[in-house]
RNA sequence: GGGGGAAUUCCCGAGCGGCCAAAGGGGGCAGACUGUAAAUCUGUUGUCACUGACUUCGGUGGUCCGAAUCCACCUUCCCCCA
């Protein structure tokens, strides 16, 4: 199966400009691709991870890739699919957000000797003349044309300002420069960046009359049309002091039976027919795939010692097994008063619950045990010999605690 | 530049002088059912010293016994006209 075959059956092709071309390209190691990731964080997230693995796909089958650090467009911020304009970020966040992504792509992507670049367009951008912007890329867009673009339809409702308009100008331009510098001809990214990427496929056959291509992957999203990579609205990292490894591991335990196979299609370096054979899995079986999904991500990203772990944490908790590996929590001697502590303070101080008051509900409502035993009195207390060897808090049926007063 | 409207708790969105920690929905959390899934049902969802107290309704200052609700100014956004 050539490369382009396999990237069209795990799923990883939305759209392309033209498919015999980059089909040409890629399956044969001709391709100079580039990826753009904005640096509105400090760490990439899962939603960036497919990305990734886009990348290093690529970059197996001898394509070259182009890391595209935004350093000069997260100055603007992209409007697409956004409701409201982003907040101005300062140039020493970016530049820090810059740095924290060139250490985390550098575990998947190999930069050694040239086989891939790491650029940030802050280098070409910073340093532009208005005028000459303007007078040289302006006349190749019509603003006609980029109103009726899908991904400003909603910020027409909703106001768009003057200075987000430009965005799809500067990211065309990208890729412009990025083909003269390094003869980029292929540029990948989000479905949501289609029509952005256009724009630069455009603008090369304009000013250079050279063709470029754009190939776009789907937005990974779970069955009832949600992104994925987040949860209660905050971002699954790829940064382990962000988003643990275990919670890493939990997060792609849990998904819907729906879409498990679309993820490990995605997401994981199995073989095709490897996954083929899962599709015919159902029910408890199913739930085994959710374990190889959840494993093999963690693995990929945290490195096979964590993912171990965390799967460890997990049977442990599940399936009563070796306690070992439970995510432990210290609290202190100061936090105990005459001795011992109460419940709701040792929920507080592990971090399973967020206040007080939401302690307290998680014990009324029937939803914490320490070490198997339901607590049901929110006044009961742990004294400090039995904090010494540790006591195994658990709030709900997932997120648990092992907590030790040393 | 002129005129009109809006800012409410995680989100959407009611409230328009006391009965408001603030309807309803979404989301979240917990419980039941299960397969660490989905769907469904129930409870819950500001904080704390929790049958009570304290802090919230864009900001600042007023009026009033009392303000999310009234007034002034400011900030931001939207709409219409130019």
């Amino acid at each position: 199966m050539t490369l382009f075959d396999e990237l069209k059956a795990r799923g990883l092709v939305a759209q392309v400009t033209d498919e015999p071309e980059i089909k040409e390209l890629i399956n044969n190691g001709k391709a100079t691709f580039y990826i753009g990731f904005d640096p509105t964080a400090d760490s990439l997230t899962a939603g960036h991870f497919m990305a990734l693995t886009l990348m290093k796909r690529l970059q197996s089958a001898g394509n070259r890739p182009i890391a595209l650090i935004g350093g000069g467009t997260g100055m603007i911020g992209d409007p697409s699919g956004r409701t409201d304009m982003r907040k101005m970020m300062t140039q020493e966040t970016i530049d820090h957000n810059c740095e924290c992504f060139r250490r985390q792509m550098s575990r998947f992507i190999d930069f050694s000797d040239g086989k891939a670049l790491m650029v940030n367009n802050a280098d070409w951008l910073l340093g532009l003349n208005y005028i000459e912007f303007i007078r040289d890329i302006g006349p190749h867009f019509s603003v006609n044309k980029m109103l009726s673009a899908e991904c400003y339809k909603q910020r027409l409702e909703k106001g768009l300002s003057f200075l987000e308009f430009n965005y799809m100008l500067l990211q065309s331009y990208d890729f412009y420069e990025l083909y003269q510098r390094y003869g980029c001809n292929i540029q990948c990214g989000g479905d949501d960046q289609w029509s952005n990427m256009l724009g630069g496929t455009e603008l090369i056959r304009r000013k250079l009359g050279k063709d470029a291509y754009a190939l776009t992957i789907p937005l990974l999203c779970d069955s009832n049309g949600h992104k994925m990579g987040k949860t209660a609205g905050n971002a699954v990292w790829l940064d382990p002091d962000k988003t643990s490894p275990y919670d890493f591991y939990q997060y792609w335990r849990n998904v819907g039976d729906a879409d498990v196979l679309k993820c490990i299609r995605v997401l994981t370096f199995l073989p095709v027919e490897q996954i083929e054979e899962m599709s015919s899995w159902e029910g408890a079986k199913l739930n085994e795939a959710k374990d190889i999904l959840a494993y093999e991500l963690t693995s990929l990203v945290h490195g096979e010692e964590e993912a171990n772990k965390a799967r460890a944490g997990a049977r442990a908790l599940f399936s009563a097994g070796a306690d070992a590996e439970i995510p432990t929590a210290a609290i202190q001697d100061s936090d105990l008063t005459d001795g011992a502590i109460d419940v709701l303070t040792l929920l507080v101080k592990s971090g399973l619950v967020a206040s007080k008051s939401e302690a307290r509900r998680a014990v009324e409502q029937g939803g914490v045990t320490a070490d198997g035993e339901k607590v049901s009195d929110i006044k009961a207390t742990f004294a400090k010999d039995a904090l010494k060897k540790g006591i195994v808090l658990r709030r709900g049926k997932k997120a648990f605690k092992k907590v030790i007063c040393n």
